[in-house]
DNA sequence: CAAACAAGCTTACCAATAGTAAGCTGAATT
DNA sequence: AATTCAGCTTACTATTGGTAAGCTTGTTTG
């Protein structure tokens, strides 16, 4: 059996279905920043501005699309504590769902190095 | 102690660079098109026009790219058959090594269908 | 209690990335 | 010899992301 049969097969027993919800999902976890704030909502919920703070680089538009997105799909709820301004996101249970995706790619990281060496030299 | 710090101690003593390579490492594989190419890369070796035929929507342009991107960081060799117009990609063992990851989104959509549903309803 | 400020967005504009489609090269087929 | 087809490349358009400013409403402060 071929590898990437066995991988279909261990999501479902239809390969073009498994393989077309595996390429939305990926899409969507690949999304710039997405698994970035996923990761920095593992750590469990936290406001808007905690969020643009610990994640360098990110814009209040790009956060809140995401944010946005996430919540679309149910992987994050939007708590607004009425009283004040306050606003805190929270992972679903889904949402929690991705920790062992996140914990995957740390050890890939670990054991790897990341991605930042881009060995261009070969263009001359 | 916190999740987001256990996470980041599974990876390096040192939490900045392990979020920094981490960032680098998720924007790269989640660049468009990259896990599906790995994805179907982790069958074994596959020709540019297998690869383009299995990956339903991909540009040349794109599958090229991205093609060149994962050489360039040493996670696949592109192998020219001198005879003839045949070129074969095959992941290294840094690009096998992604395998884990590919698994983990394997499972998770197994487990939760996908990101296919959108859910928007909620805005009125 | 009015002015200033700050959180959490929204909007507008420009840059970068992706999609589309055509073309190009050179081996293989007819 | 002409055609086909794999494996790119190029040119152009569309979509997405970055930057920066502004808006709104609650909070603080004098």
């Amino acid at each position: 059996m071929k590898k990437t049969d066995e991988l279909i097969q261990s999501t479902q027993q239809n390969g073009q279905v498994a393989c077309d919800s595996f390429h939305a999902t990926i899409e969507f976890i690949g999304k710039r920043w997405m698994g970035i704030i996923i990761y920095h909502l593992l750590d469990g919920p936290k406001r808007y501005h905690e969020l643009a703070t610990e994640i360098d680089g990110i814009s209040d538009r790009l956060l809140t699309e995401r944010l946005k997105e996430l919540e679309a799909h149910g992987f994050v709820v939007k708590r607004t504590l009425p009283s004040s301004r306050k606003v805190e996101y929270e992972l679903t249970e889904q949402g929690i769902a991705f920790d062992p995706i996140i914990r995957s790619i740390l050890t890939w990281v670990k054991a790897n190095g990341g991605c930042t060496e881009s060995k261009t030299e070969s263009e001359s």
